[in-house]
DNA sequence: GACAGAAGTTACCGCCGGTAACACACTAGC
DNA sequence: GCTAGTGTGTTACCGGCGGTAACTTCTGTC
């Protein structure tokens, strides 16, 4: 509650008062620009003290931006979870065979992973953090993602209402899937990005023409 | 290194001195116990003061049993990895039907998660804390596992020494297909155990039968 | 009985997340 | 020009954390 609360996201400093002061107020996406620096150099553990002499400011600001730690994290994955979703949902439906739709998908979620792996662990694997919110709000990007392929797979199956509960549980199977092979590629990385993606895709394509 | 280097691991009590102390030196099994019951009571953020005084010590006893926070979760995780590992190992090994091994498989897992929920959180959700050591240390269970059940792939499917790596993609994918679909139905339940692992075996041998 | 050594304690360190209280810049109204 | 108000920033603190040093028992052995 207190992360969107804190403040409505003032994206642009108001026309009304061009250049209100010299050290300047920082805008909220200076901070998260340099939050995201701090993080994705230090990993998750990063200390808000180090977040904060990295934007160039102290501590407290951080806190009346923010509210807390999970409100910085929060904000921190929400900038790359809108996008990535809106990638995923277009590779799903892409006007295509469902196999080419169930590839693009992969694909888009693997270059991440091979992109950025340090985003990549930081939005998948949780902020960590110990807190419950923190791990719960980060944690509900995976959901979506389930839900939006839930939806997918439904109708891609054409399944009647009362099978919905499959679709569900076939989709966030699916998506733990890809994240955990990710995983496993982006330490091990035995081949290229191109045969992962084509294994998963056979595999979940054998499914689909089972089902 | 220094989790299995810090004690070997006195399972029982020397019987050559049966009863040393009164006030007596605590086993090891009794700090993890007590252990065991903080973290699953508090999760994972519980302190080491809390875990000290639910066993009725301080502090630097237990440091000196487990070195650090890491090396006690590590050594709490693997009291159960182990025996997790050794069923799952049978459910895949088991004389029976392909898809009955697979059923047999995630119907074990999925009994952990649905009997002890706080415990799965801990043993799979890794400890989380912040430092990469424990981190790394609980995830390594999700590796093994996923190297096991690459194993009964590569020979369920008869695949050629150069295939494995795909068996290996298939298997940790299937490792976390498994762990996410159990994560997403523990927060729901929108059915029964038995329904999700008739889901994700179904969907499992609709890709083996293609593979 | 003296003694080595384990078991256990108190008291501390530095750092963390988070907050209170105060200082400075700028604008608006009279 | 002076005041009031507001937003930006600071310093200095709080309790609690993981971890450690130094000391005090207590116990079994020679």
């Amino acid at each position: 509650m207190a992360t969107k609360a804190a403040a409505p996201a003032p994206d642009s400093p108001p026309p009304g008062r061009p250049q209100a002061t010299r050290r300047g107020p920082r805008t909220r996406q200076e901070l998260l620009d340099a939050a995201e620096r701090v993080v994705l150099r230090d990993g998750p553990s990063a200390s808000m003290n180090a977040i904060a002499t990295e934007a160039g400011i102290t501590k407290p600001i951080l806190y009346r931006h923010f509210g807390d730690k999970a409100g910085l994290y929060v904000a921190l994955a929400d900038r790359h979870i809108e996008t990535l979703l809106a990638r995923l949902q277009e590779a799903l439906t892409r006007p295509a065979t469902r196999q080419e739709r169930t590839r693009a998908a992969i694909d888009a979620w693997l270059r991440l992973v091979e992109g950025n792996p340090a985003l990549y662990r930081f939005l998948v694997h949780r902020g960590q953090a110990e807190e419950p919110e923190v791990r719960d709000r980060v944690a509900m990007f995976q959901r979506r993602l389930g839900n939006a392929l839930a939806v997918g797979i439904a109708a891609e199956l054409d399944l009647p209402e009362d099978q919905w509960p499959r679709a569900q549980a076939w989709a966030h199977g699916i998506v733990g899937m890809v994240q955990a092979a990710g995983d496993w590629w982006l330490d091990e990385q035995p081949f290229g990005r191109e045969d992962l993606t084509r294994h998963l895709t056979d595999l979940i394509d054998g499914a689909y023409a089972r089902a």
